[in-house]
DNA sequence: AATGGGTGAGACATCATTGTCTCATTCGGG
DNA sequence: CCCGAATGAGACAATGATGTCTCACCCATT
């Protein structure tokens, strides 16, 4: 009988990275629930998406600590990153496209979080010699969001193999397009 | 006294670019025009984004031609390329977030038209040995696009440097994020 | 079986945006 | 210089989404 939160919110992020403008009533559909009872959740619109933000950050939070990102090669653990990202990916699309989100000053600081953690995970690599240096974290990081949006995107549209996710953004963001010696 | 209909498109595109969600009124204020006459020059604001998809497809179809993609190796043809769309970037971004183009059967296959002719610049890349062939040129396409994306959204976030935009696109997307021998 | 909390459906007012219209004004060509 | 076309500002109705409310109903607990 009780409305379970978490799967509305999952449903209502899948429903909203299929269109980013659906409405509430959509939302509530796709969700399985009323219109009433979804606002009785969450205040309203702008409440409903503060609440995925909030769940977005925390997966990718979580997709973080599983990647253990300390251990090992950078590469390796960028491997492990984009694995672990792969079920969010669709709701990160969502929210990174939401640019309302950061157009207020009360931004949630999450997000600068959880890109240091990720510039840190390139700075990493740089230090140690793994990776190039000309190409900066800051761009790195912004690099592999724009990569999993996308193959976020052409998954879902089945342009490119679900399977292949973790394999074409880590090939690509590691390697480049450009044939290579070592490989 | 008479407006110029494409500087009208530009300003358009500039202002649905920061704000997705712009209003009518506010893109008219952008372009500097009342709202009235924006509704004289474009239907609605579904004939205004249509305006904006085929300005976008002609100007991108400008630089995929500007970029002479036959000639000289695949790389370079690439590194043309992303010079010569720059400009066009951040319409590029909006028009691709602007998913409810691609719902209707209507979508303007200019689309499909420029994904031809990227994806075969890759594909004779792959052929010519000069690109790996376990990423494929559908994936490759994709991964450009997100890529020019987000350099986009960096460079207006301040977060880049725009006079870095070619050399990070094309670095990261030929050559990747790990350092290799060669270079 | 009785009870109470949570829900779905719908009615309702409110609000923002859109699209259309009028009218005074202004600019440019003849 | 004058006339006409185009514009800006504002009024207006229509539309769609939102947020709130009521009420009947269902299910779980007691």
């Amino acid at each position: 009988m009780t409305v379970d939160r978490d799967q509305v919110l999952r449903a209502a992020a899948v429903a909203l990275t299929r269109k980013a403008t659906s409405t509430m009533d959509e939302v509530a559909k796709a969700a399985g629930i009323g219109r009433a009872t979804l606002h009785r959740h969450f205040a309203g619109r702008e409440a409903l998406v503060r609440a995925l933000e909030n769940l977005g950050i925390q997966e990718f939070e979580a997709a973080l600590d599983a990647a253990r990102l300390d251990e090992g090669p950078a590469g390796d653990a960028l491997r492990r990153f984009i694995g672990e990202v792969e079920p969010v990916a669709g709701l990160l699309a969502f929210l990174v496209t939401e640019n309302q989100l950061f157009e207020g000053e009360e931004m949630n600081d999450g997000w600068a979080r959880l890109d240091g953690r990720v510039s840190a995970l390139f700075r990493r690599g740089q230090e140690q010699g793994e990776f190039r240096i000309d190409l900066t974290p800051a761009w790195l990081t912004e690099a592999l969001y724009g990569l999993i949006g996308s193959a976020a995107w052409a998954v879902q549209d089945g342009r490119v193999a679900a399977k292949d996710f973790q394999y074409m953004i880590a090939e690509l963001l590691l390697g480049g397009a450009r044939r290579s010696v070592e490989q």
